[in-house]
DNA sequence: GCAAAAAACTACAAAAACGCAGTTTCTATA
DNA sequence: TATAGAAACTGCGTTTTTGTAGTTTTTTGC
């Protein structure tokens, strides 16, 4: 790297408070990457990509297959999960527009350690990893928000970790309700998204019974509405009471 | 960056099978830094280092102080970790001689999320967050490698996400068991590190009492051996056989 | 709008995990 | 090596979580 190009790279790495990273549609339909909510240019980022359409329930990521790229998503919302014991899964994380896809792959792994499915229509956005890797060595500062970005993963990552091992299955199924809710949203006083008993259960770690019954139980305390597989949250402040202690898990 | 560098750091990546990041002691006693055990010349790493010595015991990273830097670890064992609800302790890692401390601050975090203790007299050199900052904008290369580093412990983090939800007491015991080993080896029959099982039973997110009731079961089973606080593994077919659905954990 | 399928729900029993309190063993230090 | 303090251990009752099986409600596709 010149000192013309280190210089700049250095005051805009110090300057920077937060790394945004994510893509949005542009005008003519395809993805575009932004960093700080900066696109970055066509020249800076000399991407091959592929826009790919997912039907509701759609498996685009199947894990332990090779890693060959990563997505964004466009549109819609996804689960990332990981399979154990008797095919019981485990979600990670949920994903909505502008999110980044299968970046856990892109590390030194050969084989993807998640599963993706979409949870609606969905629009993605693909990149290949050897064209992601030309961004990267061409623009250092995209490789800086990369690194900051995973390095944000991992204290969510862990802080779910403290989460799962302290709280009891009442305070992780508020927990999930809480994170839910923060990302994505509410309307018309139910959650912006539709997940089953057991997609809260897979989150939270925990059995689909055990869900049910404490839904059953905070709709008697007022605290949240059912109205079948739609979910609202009743009393958004009394629900955050019970977990405060925890510092709980932020993710939006 | 000028395209001869552009070039040579294209095949660097490309080549590169495995991100080791890591440190070393010089013949002078001070702190090197290592990428893929090759270490980075003094001119590619303008760092201002520092070595501290740490007695056992002795936190040297709190929980909610400020980030200024990070650590490798020269000689010694640490424990990382967060304090949950009652005071709780989550140990989220052991680190051993050539690894990372203190990594999770260096994201957009303003605060350390874990705390570090030394289990026993520990060597670290510490880096200041701006050296290390000029050392990543002078190497793009550093910068991959973290990248990669970081990915690498998301994934780590996230199995342990699933072991924590999906296995029982006893296959967490187990499982931290071989993590132990894993990282720390063995010594005459017996891990090379020596634990509470308090200690054991914060990193496999239960109770001291559950940890004392499995490790005498586990005894009983001719799987382990227990010499008070040091403990030996007497069969980790048999150990490893009981996790292996669950893809366990890996870490070394 | 109807019927079949899927999901949500409930009650009860069983299993797993936890916490307490008292005892024994180990470890560090004088 | 004697001793005080810490850690490890044990048994037992309690709480939490899970699993089963049958019923009701909701969703979906025609």
């Amino acid at each position: 790297m010149d000192s013309e190009v280190a210089k700049s790279y250095q005051s805009n790495v110090a300057r920077r408070p937060f790394s945004g990273l994510g893509c949005s549609v542009c005008d003519n339909g395809t993805c575009l990457i932004k960093r700080n909510y900066v696109a970055l240019s066509e020249s800076d980022l000399p991407y091959e990509k592929n826009n790919i359409r997912c039907k509701k329930g759609h498996q685009f990521i199947m894990e332990g297959a090779p890693v060959n790229g990563l997505f964004f998503v466009l549109k819609g919302k996804v689960k990332v999960f990981r399979t154990g014991i008797n095919g019981r899964e485990q979600i990670v994380r949920f994903a909505k527009e502008g999110e980044i896809i299968g970046h856990r792959g892109f590390g030194t792994e050969e084989y993807y350690s998640i599963g993706a499915i979409a949870l609606e229509d969905t629009m993605l956005c693909y990149f290949s990893k050897s064209s992601l890797q030309k961004a990267l060595y061409k623009t250092p500062e995209f490789t800086y928000d990369m690194m900051l970005f995973y390095a944000n993963e991992l204290n969510r990552s862990e802080s779910k970790v403290k989460s799962l091992s302290q709280m009891t299955v009442r305070e992780r199924v508020i927990d999930t309700l809480l994170y839910i809710n923060r990302k994505f949203g509410e309307n018309k006083g139910f959650l912006n998204v539709v997940l089953s008993r057991k997609e809260y259960a897979d989150y939270a770690g925990t059995t689909e019974e055990q869900v049910i019954r404490i839904f059953s139980i905070l709709k008697k305390e007022h605290l949240i509405i059912a109205k079948g597989k739609r979910i609202g949250i009743n009393n958004i402040e009394g629900l955050k009471k019970e977990i405060s202690e925890h510092n709980y898990f932020l993710d939006s």
